[in-house]
DNA sequence: ATAAAATGCTAACAAATGTTAGCGTGAATT
DNA sequence: AATTCACGCTAACATTTGTTAGCATTTTAT
């Protein structure tokens, strides 16, 4: 009987969404059972059905609006006159970290889980993914010609930057966390000069 | 009727573990049933229970012996007399993304899938992953006070690394992968100097 | 050759899974 | 005040889950 509180601005379907996020980051989108979701959200497993069609419907939302929400970005990114490849990839590692802390459930559950996705939707975030990647590498491969970057394989720096940044999960769980905005600066300080001291 | 064949050097309980880290890493350890794991080694599910405890016991005897791999490394590195900081974190580096390419799917697995774990072995594994990321962390230190490396954040600096060796999954799927050396080096010229070229 | 051990099978189990049907109640709309 | 709609509940469903029991057969050791 308890209805299901929702936050000002949002539908009961997001405050679902939301803790589902939480629990599918935690334990997982296939070990989370509705049964388990009802409960944190305050309600039996059957009534989640009167807000959202499926399991699925809510790991498709989760995944989708993240992806779309990078995608728009390294598209307004790369749009941007007068500004060097460096500069571009700073702006994109600089998102990745901030949509990381301030969307932190949904941004690493898209990232580790859509491959439970299924058809079509499945097929949908694949290329989704190779298409960002891509453009990415196109970034990379751009201040490579320009002398900007030094020439390496520009997939694989495309991979190593994502991947670093997804390790801002083990910094969420550390004791001492240092701030968000001195992260960002040390992460993408490694990650364009390396760890090396220059002499 | 079909008994698994065991692969020379190894017990049927090999091939059963092999093959379970395909499948954990292809869709998860939750995801995956015994009726899965037994029609893919070509037997009933039930047979398996002559080689094996439990689900349970295969994620373990997974993380567990990737774990201690890793950790057998690293105190071997850190134990050589007459290295730099950086070419400690070059050789752990390469051990990374060498284990990456040879035992992929366990190292995966050991990786994405040791949340599954129940205690103690969960707790047991934490503390170890713990314990491992702090050893590297404090080769960096060391670095950072003899000068080679520049002073940044340790623990970013360990994030980093390791999450950007764990995207070699990405080059795994790739199609045109590059080789498996090339890929090393660039890996590592990415980690130590960084993307920018050095005027 | 015979006993013991290893390994497979079928059948079955209890529990957990996602989901639907149908009903009741309070809030919103007419 | 009457009606509709939103949203919660309980009960139930068909599958799927990990696992065990019991038995048959093959392999190994004596």
């Amino acid at each position: 009987m308890a209805k299901i509180k929702r936050n000002r601005n949002g539908t009961r379907k997001d405050v679902i969404i939301a803790k589902a996020a939480k629990l599918f980051r935690e334990k997982g989108f296939s070990a989370t059972s509705m049964r388990d979701l009802a409960e944190h959200v305050g309600v039996e497993a059957a009534s989640l059905y009167n807000h959202i069609s499926s399991k699925a419907e809510i790991l498709q939302e989760i995944c989708f609006k993240t992806a779309n929400n990078f995608m728009s970005h390294i598209e307004e990114v790369d749009a941007t006159p007068n500004k060097t490849a460096i500069e571009k990839i700073q702006a994109i590692l600089r998102f990745h970290i901030k949509q990381m802390l301030d969307n932190y459930e949904e941004v690493y559950v898209s990232d580790r889980e859509w491959k439970h996705l299924t058809d079509p939707y499945l097929s949908n975030m694949q290329s989704q993914r190779r298409a960002y990647r891509q453009r990415i590498a196109s970034v990379i491969e751009e201040g490579i010609r320009k002398g900007e970057i030094k020439p390496i394989d520009a997939p694989t720096a495309v991979l190593i930057m994502l991947h670093a940044v997804s390790g801002i999960e083990s910094w969420h769980r550390s004791k001492k966390k240092i701030a968000g905005e001195v992260l960002e600066d040390n992460m993408v300080q490694i990650l364009v000069d390396g760890l090396r001291k220059q002499a």
